[in-house]
DNA sequence: CATGAATGAGGCTTCATTCAT
DNA sequence: TATGAATGAAGCCTCATTCAT
């Protein structure tokens, strides 16, 4: 691929981001992203195969975006909790930048359970993520300063009170809260992650199920 | 309203309900919850306004549902921690269950970032979800069982967890993991509020944020 | 048909009229019809075939109910002159009655065009009026107040007038215009009537056109 | 607007007009209109808003031809009587030119009661056509052939009677009546704009309405 | 007689995609 | 490469009509 087409490609996914960011996944049409990437109509059809196509290189440009951000953030700090405070407060970007992120990775989210190119890039992105936790409470295991979790529940964990966080954050619409929910998130999982007085329970309980479609 | 038409807005809303499920939001046509209903084209529209009505109403069915049946589990039992895990065990009740209501729901809250109306009815959704976070973080303070964390810091984090763990696990697609990630959340969730050596920091650090748009 | 139907139908045609004027032909809907008649949507299409049908019957009630009021007018008089002022008065009626009965008639006009069932009612609504114009027209002759002009002619003349002010003031809106218009429809009248002067000329003269669709 | 757009839209104000002549201005569907102008059923939304956008542009685009082709006419002629001879002969184009052109019209003045758009652009019609009006009846009252009629007033009547003859003959629906009316209404004006011994009335008779809806 | 629930046809509109220039 | 005109599929919604109660 040229140079130019590269470049052209990029400009078209700001473009996209924008406009799904601003008009939600569904209402955005192919000549919104031409306008908003001021080119002509028929410039994205002819820079990706398709609308879907765009919203592949998207998710994937994005999401790989946000994980070199965290990755490059932890590698500068070197205890255990300043990497975690450092991934924390990477994640919580700022308001901005957490909004139009989450309300774009929602949309998509969304999509992932009729899409199966959407899920597999997500897929990409939590292990990325993971792998982020791992090494931190691999690091911190080995300072003595977290306890004895086990390492993987523990990535999944950190990650999911990550996105959890930020997404109430985002529903409630309301940027003063924003350092309050990244502080709270740092202290839950720190606070979890030296609670050195657990009873642990790796064994898996085995569950049984009630009949489907109890509640709904 | 009389029964009867009570019983057909009911019978829309599931059919609604099995359509997102299954072809996503946007993906549904009136003429889909026609015929999940097993009902002519024009009843959708006769009992409600407009698609977006439906799909209203259908969210407040929908968290509603979820509500009450946590709210129930979570009567029934007596210490704080026997609530705690009647509270996860319930809202993460069945891969089944928890497929269907966490996939529209994921659809709802992106919706809700262009749409106020799904906003307010998850704001309601939140507000319950916290109450009941905070009526077993209080209990169990009582008890002296739990540290003495921010109640409502805490009932944040807890339904920040269980969404995001949710969310999560319906994104592996693996049944398999569900009882690993609701036991993982569960741990996650009484560990952190059993951790009594916490070096609390409630002071908020006021927060300068980078430019705008750095990462995006 | 009973007295109880025949006053249902009136109670319908009412309505039907009403929400002619409010809302225009094509706009109005049974829904509506009912609603103005506080019946319910059934009643309509008990008590006539169809919707077409109902206009049917409006038509032929409100141009005959016009018909029978200007006759009564111009009976009430003896001299040309006081009938024709009679009937110019009457046709006259007052803004807010000209108002609906011209809104409506204009409605109907134009769906004549397209429907030989109004086309034939106007035509028996034609011929009343003329019938008057030729009354007056002839007395005025006897008299010795008017010319002698082709009575045929005159009362064309007449209604073409009458017509054509009401529905240029109606198009006006403004209700202060209304006196103006209609003493200005009379004075033309009888200047044309009694003009003496004329230089007549009944013959026709063979007239060729252009070719068609010249202009438009 | 490029050329060729605006050889387009005039192609599809064509179509339009040949559609509400034949169909009726509600029976008209964008459908129809593609058709007539032979392009496919996008085609209408491309180049004008809305089907409503349409229509004001066929109003406005029609009442402007029927004006400008008038207006050329009486510039022809240098008497007053010439002038309004051909003043009626222009309006009275041809059978086909005006069932063409009343029909459509038609539609449209019923619809100006429920559209202010049509009605504005019927307002600016009407001031066209009465001022061919008053510079007729001006330059006959200069040539002294005309009686010392209120210019105003004589304009409005001039047009009332063109217009309803038109719709008169209209209804006819009787080419073969086309002279007769178009002759008629000539004379008719001509006879009454030359009658000197009228009783002049300029005053206008305050009038008391009797209460409303005593008619209909 | 009267109601109003239910049906399903049909119109307006939007928009992804194609393709001639 | 780039443009934007043109196509036509598809969805929402309205509403005349039918019919069971």
């Amino acid at each position: 691929m040229s140079n130019k087409a590269a470049k052209r490609r990029k400009q078209i996914l700001r473009a996209a981001f924008q406009a799904v960011f601003e008009k939600g996944f569904d209402n955005v049409t192919l000549q919104d992203i031409a306008d908003y990437a001021d080119v002509s109509k028929g410039v994205t059809s002819y820079y990706f195969q398709n609308k879907e196509d765009v919203f592949c290189h998207l998710l994937e440009w994005v999401t790989g975006k946000i994980y070199k951000n965290e990755h490059a953030a932890i590698s500068n700090e070197h205890t255990a909790l300043d990497k975690l405070r450092a991934y924390v407060n990477t994640a919580f970007a700022s308001p901005s930048d957490n909004r139009k992120f989450y309300r774009v990775y929602l949309e998509f989210l969304s999509q992932s359970n009729h899409n199966e190119q959407f899920r597999q890039i997500n897929d990409q992105f939590y292990e990325n993520c993971w792998s982020i936790g791992r090494e931190i409470v691999q690091l911190g295991q080995k300072e003595g300063t977290f306890a004895n979790v086990n390492i993987d529940k523990a990535s999944y964990a950190i990650r999911a009170l990550i996105d959890g966080s930020l997404i109430q954050w985002l529903m409630r619409n309301d940027d003063e809260l924003h350092a309050f929910y990244r502080d709270n998130c740092f202290e839950t999982i720190s606070s979890y992650l030296t609670n050195k007085n657990r009873q642990n329970s790796d064994q898996l309980i085995s569950t049984s199920y009630p009949e489907e479609g109890l509640i709904l």
